[in-house]
DNA sequence: TATTGTTATACTCTATAACTATA
DNA sequence: TATAGTTATAGAGTATAACAATA
């Protein structure tokens, strides 16, 4: 059963749903497909960048946030640290608990290379037209909402 | 070296990739984790929903469509065949292709059963405004039209 | 007991390299 | 030779189940 008929009153009939599946399923290869001459990944990036727009988090809320679960981030954080772009210091209060922050060469890897990793799609967007930047800013605001449900 | 200052005069000062990156890859996490009784992944459902969309091609073709190399196409046509859910006949004329091509079962698999797996996406977009469906419609389409290139 | 996190394991997704068959 | 496709192989990404440590 679909839930509401809203797709053929307001957008066309391929269905909203599936055009925004596929254009995100593409889009998500493309960006994983981009690499640089560092060997880390797109989950690592995306995981980096979190730490460094929240602050320091403890592995569980950093699991939340980017959506995976807590065996995932265990080796994500484990790969961050290996690079010595993210540290691990005790809870202060719970000793089951940890707090993982961005290190100094964490904070430099985000500020230089980051943006390098996204040159691609830096590329694509400059290509488009400000309006259409502007769509799509808020789209990533509604669809970074549904997705964090 | 980054293309363009647009981010900061028309953005806000995150940097609209970095956004749209994370909103894209959490999505798709997302769209991945949603399974239904049947074992079809969502790389089978996106090749099906291309299939039904565009008509018979060859395994070149949809590979070029998907955006992923012929090796990876090539296992997936294999699952969908498993499946029933599409068949593969001779190129008329060039022996080194085929025509891989829905089946009946296909076809019903995706009037069906692809309603039912992105229920879940269904569901979040019903509970947006008209407005914000409108201006994600127009996303998928850039956002397609990006990941084309 | 409940919670936080890790280890063990397995499966999906995807790529590159090497190969086969046909043009 | 060039092209279309497949096979072999490997690495990234992620999950669930089982476990350990702490609350």
């Amino acid at each position: 059963m679909r839930y509401a008929n809203y797709v053929t009153d307001t957008v066309d009939e391929q269905g909203l749903a599936s055009r925004l599946r596929l254009a995100v399923v593409r889009l998500n290869r493309r960006l994983r497909a981009q690499r640089t001459n560092s060997s880390i990944t797109l989950t690592q990036v995306s995981a980096l960048s979190t730490l460094h727009k929240c602050g320091p988090l403890t592995p569980g809320e950093l699991a939340a946030k980017e959506g995976v679960q807590p065996p995932s981030m265990t080796r994500v954080i484990a790969a961050l640290e290996e690079f010595g772009f993210a540290t691990r210091r005790p809870h202060p209060t719970d000793g089951r608990q940890a707090i993982v922050q961005l290190s100094d060469s964490g904070l430099a890897f985000v500020n230089e290379e980051v943006g390098a990793r996204e040159a691609w799609l830096d590329k694509r967007l400059a290509e488009l037209t400000a309006e259409e930047r502007e769509l799509l800013s808020r789209a990533a605001e509604i669809i970074d909402r549904m997705a964090g449900q």
